[in-house]
DNA sequence: ATCATCACTGACATCGATTTCAGTTTGGAG
DNA sequence: CTCCAAACTGAAATCGATGTCAGTGATGAT
């Protein structure tokens, strides 16, 4: 390896003259050390760097799983801000699981300047050891019991699912069922207490049997759709809390041949990119995704800013909103010819 | 920040009994250091760990597109393996662009042991630089030209176009067009020189108003659908050279109420979690996905393995797959019955 | 010619962990 | 009780870049 000795000796100064040229000072034999610098290839150690400065210009981001098209996106919009930063992302999922989720972030601690989590319970402990490590932390997607002191970008997941159960209603159904994501999330909780407590307050009691816990993974979506479908009497319309477990609902639904919306309605949560391509174009209640990244991203470098004056915690919560497709429709009947025209038209 | 001196002192030791502590040899008063590092929460300083071994036990993931489903699932295959490893990955996008790509890697080389890499175009010169830097390149899906002294985890392109040609042949299309990813890259080039040939030794010729370049990205997928829509004589078949590109064609298709695969059969590259579900459910060429990231990851860390003898360079080139479903058909007609059921009955 | 001022420079200490080398301690044998 | 080998320990050097501090050299004013 080449260091910043050897450029030093080639140019004929000293290792201080050459790390005052990378820095931009004024220096005489700037030419010589550039030269220096272009016929030795030398690139300055970032190990060495971070070790003196104590800032490794690193991000860790840490998320249940990469391959969701929603994280997929909110890691691109973070990763568009540090673009023009010198900051990089380190990425590591936790597979929905609090105790990947503390190794990973026992490790990242010591190599990162801030860290951006979507935790995986509301319940893990290990995020307020991070602090204890001085490392400043950003919740993005989902929040933390007791996280109310740290930086979050959430959504109204409770608004999400009220807006979610208004539609049903408004079509006419009563025999609703939902799919919820693990309740020791945020997002999972929020949804589900969103949605059922709207259809409570218009009198449509959601039976357990109705009232289903998966865990925000296409698989259970498919088989509490099975489940549900087995019922002696099934529901008219699903709610399924997020955009993995609505495919797997939509899986199942067409294993079994029901048509959507005839015989079931299903509204999911979280748009997808082929949202408006499936069989049936979805009903879904969708959410910004890159602009959380980007939101995230920039509140971390923020707090990165040694200009900074530290203050309060900043809680931005987005509003979500309502995609009328046509997986949605009244109970019994095929969708009216009225519905299916809007649809279409756009 | 806690050191090692904090802990030494603490025990009553020097820092040398410490980090010989650390590293799992025999000490006597090991109870006594244990106690020190759990009272004060020291976590080694992975710059200085760096800095004294030269390894920053880190590697580089270059992609053009962290939201293209097939990226991410690559990038889940590397981190899969990774995780019972003591490897993190950073990661970086290059949004199909050489200079983006340029920037990203001049800062890598000096933060990570080793990168993993799927080039913008194959005339990038730089990856040959990340070579000058002694940093360990593994090509993945990609290619580059005079690559072949690096390790790669790549798919039969040529043979997945021919693929698609031979299904179109199959099925008697005469008028074929071809939305080719940009020509610079290993597979926008293959996939459409396997493709045009096969056709053209079955004596069909793929004229230059049909043979059509995008960039992989999902709007050039829908643009170059709607010029072929605007011919006074459109083609009956489109072959759409990657995953993206394919739901562009399927929009444009929609939006211009084109019945698939009625009047239009279209068949993409790389299949979707929703290309079952879609509307045709799409016939697709498909290939390994997550498997190609652990692929790559293990010969990079058998490259980063100090026992490893070096040795020639790994090319691992993987078979594609034909998925016949619902959007390919005989030219002119309507699926016919026996096609229709067939792809219903899984 | 002299001196004050300013711009620039190099030796050295430093960041935190590891490793070498020269001890010191321990345990057992005689 | 002495001695030796084996086990363990600490001081100091090291990794590469940077900041401090005490200069050296040039420039201009007198």
């Amino acid at each position: 390896m080449v260091t910043i000795h050897d450029v030093a000796a080639r140019a004929g100064v000293s290792p201080a003259t050459v790390s005052r040229f990378l820095r931009g000072q004024r220096v005489r034999s700037y030419e010589a050390i550039q030269t220096a610098i272009d016929e030795l290839g030398y690139w300055p150690s970032a190990a060495a760097q971070s070790l003196k400065s104590g800032r490794t210009n690193t991000i860790g981001v840490v998320v249940p799983d990469i391959t969701n098209p929603y994280f997929a996106a909110v890691v691109k919009g973070m990763e568009s801000v540090t673009r023009t930063e010198p900051y990089r992302i380190l990425l590591a999922n936790s597979d929905e699981s609090s105790e990947q989720e503390d190794d990973v972030l026992a490790d990242l601690v010591r190599r990162v300047d801030g860290i951006i989590l979507a935790p995986a319970t509301e319940q893990d402990e290990t995020p307020l050891h991070v602090r204890d490590a001085d490392v400043p932390l950003v919740f993005v997607d989902r929040d933390l019991a007791g996280g109310e002191r740290f930086d979050a970008v959430l959504v109204d997941n409770d608004g999400g699912g009220r807006q979610a159960a208004e539609h049903l209603l408004a079509l006419g159904h009563t025999r609703v069922a939902a799919i919820s994501g693990s309740l020791d999330t945020t997002p999972g909780r929020l949804r589900r207490e969103g949605f059922v407590s709207t259809l409570a307050k218009a009198g449509v009691e959601v039976p357990p049997e109705y009232d289903l816990v998966g865990d925000f993974k296409e698989h259970s979506g498919y088989q509490l759709t099975l489940s549900l479908l087995s019922l002696p009497e099934p529901p008219t319309a699903v709610f399924a809390a997020n955009n993995l477990m609505t495919l797997g609902a939509l899986k199942a639904l067409h294993d079994m041949r029901i048509d959507i919306p005839g015989q079931i309605s299903l509204i999911g949560f979280d748009d997808l990119d082929t949202g408006p391509l499936l069989r049936p174009p979805l009903t879904v209640v969708d959410r910004p995704m890159f602009e959380q990244g980007v939101l995230a991203m920039r509140l971390l470098l923020r707090r990165l800013d040694p200009d900074d004056g530290g203050g309060m915690a900043s809680r931005v919560v987005l509003d979500t909103k309502l995609i009328e497709r046509a997986s949605t429709a009244p109970p019994g009947g095929h969708p009216s010819p009225a519905r299916t025209r809007k649809t279409r038209s756009r």
